[in-house]
DNA sequence: TATTAGGGAAGTGTTAGCAT
DNA sequence: ATGCTAACACTTCCCTAATA
């Protein structure tokens, strides 16, 4: 390594990306509490550390060059492995503290923060930053490395992550109370090709689990309209427009309520399970530890916690 | 808005002297 | 040998004021 990138300080380092964030000096040294001069030198003497300049103006506009680049990425890992050596030397000291970044698809939404509570009964000390999105978007934050864990159904066949299952994610038909083919029981699958089905959007993982259970069991659905999300499929539904495959889970309160009735299939409910996922080879914090130790551990519980919404 | 100059305060490293 | 302390020099940090 060159000598000089060694005597690169962490304070230079914060100074760099609070810089990168802002793009403009004077900002910058007011967020430090410091000058605006005392940023300029540190960005200068980093620049001259690194060997190439950081940044460039284009008219009134701060860029930053393609180093810049490169270092705010370094820089990230080297203050998220900071961050973990502060939890390891709590947890040392008997407590675990820390933030655990959390990204789940949506359908687990209305169970995760069940999960976090009776996390943080047993580690007081912990926080969390919960990200909610679409399966898609969960992958690419999977790839990008941006949490600690992801929860989610239908894990990409992907040699780079790893996962285990730790929750089974039911997903079932329901329909409006009034619709024909509520109270009828151990309904065949083919019925649904006279009826409107309401499936998820491509990419999702209830979706996927949705067309290929479909495949094998050679049902080709006629009339299907789909929708963004789990939630609008579940609205769709008590509107009465038909019939929607959603996961349990997201469907629990309306069919507890009344406004929604679960139709029984005798091949429904199709079992996936919710899995924690997370890359392979990649660090994980004690923090993150500890919670897919809890996931893994303790199914009774997690099973219990989602009772209500299955 | 960014840079430069000059200076005080704090931090860091080296050395020597002493004790274990 | 090893460890601790104090003294000193050097470096770093960041300030104000002036300037491009």
């Amino acid at each position: 390594m060159r000598k000089e990138l060694q005597r690169m300080t962490l304070r230079q380092l914060q100074v760099f990306r609070s810089l990168c964030a802002n793009l403009s000096y004077s900002r910058t040294a007011e967020e430090m509490a410091l000058t605006q001069p005392a940023v300029s030198l540190q960005m200068r003497q980093l620049e001259e550390l690194v060997g190439q300049p950081l940044f460039e103006y284009v008219g009134r506009k701060l860029y930053l060059t393609d180093a810049a680049n490169s270092l705010l990425a370094a820089s990230g890992d080297i203050f998220n492995r900071l961050e973990i050596l502060d939890m390891q030397l709590s947890a040392l000291q008997g407590t675990l503290h820390g933030e655990l970044r959390l990204a789940v698809a949506s359908s687990i939404q209305y169970l995760t923060p069940h999960l976090l509570a009776a996390f943080r009964q047993r580690y007081p000390q912990v926080s969390f930053r919960l990200e909610v999105s679409t399966r898609s978007e969960v992958i690419r934050r999977l790839r990008d490395n941006l949490d600690d864990v992801v929860l989610m159904g239908m894990v990409p066949a992907d040699r780079a992550l790893d996962f285990f299952p730790f929750l089974n994610n039911p997903v079932i038909a329901v329909a409006a109370p009034d619709h024909p083919l509520v109270g009828r029981q151990k309904l065949n699958l083919a019925e649904l090709e006279s009826h409107m089905v309401l499936l998820r959007e491509v990419g999702s993982g209830v979706r996927k689990a949705c067309d290929e259970f479909f495949q094998q069991k050679r049902v080709h659905l006629q009339q299907m309209m789909q929708m963004g999300s789990g939630e609008t499929v579940v609205q769709s539904a008590i509107a009465g427009l038909g019939i929607g495959l959603v996961s349990a889970h997201s469907a629990s309160a309306w069919l507890r309520n009344g406004q929604l009735a679960r139709l029984d299939f005798t091949d429904l409910p199709l079992f996936r399970s919710w899995c924690a996922v997370h890359a392979r080879g990649k660090r994980l914090s004690p923090v993150a530890e500890a919670f897919l130790s809890f996931l893994r551990d303790e199914r009774a519980l997690v099973k219990r916690l989602a009772e209500p919404f299955g």
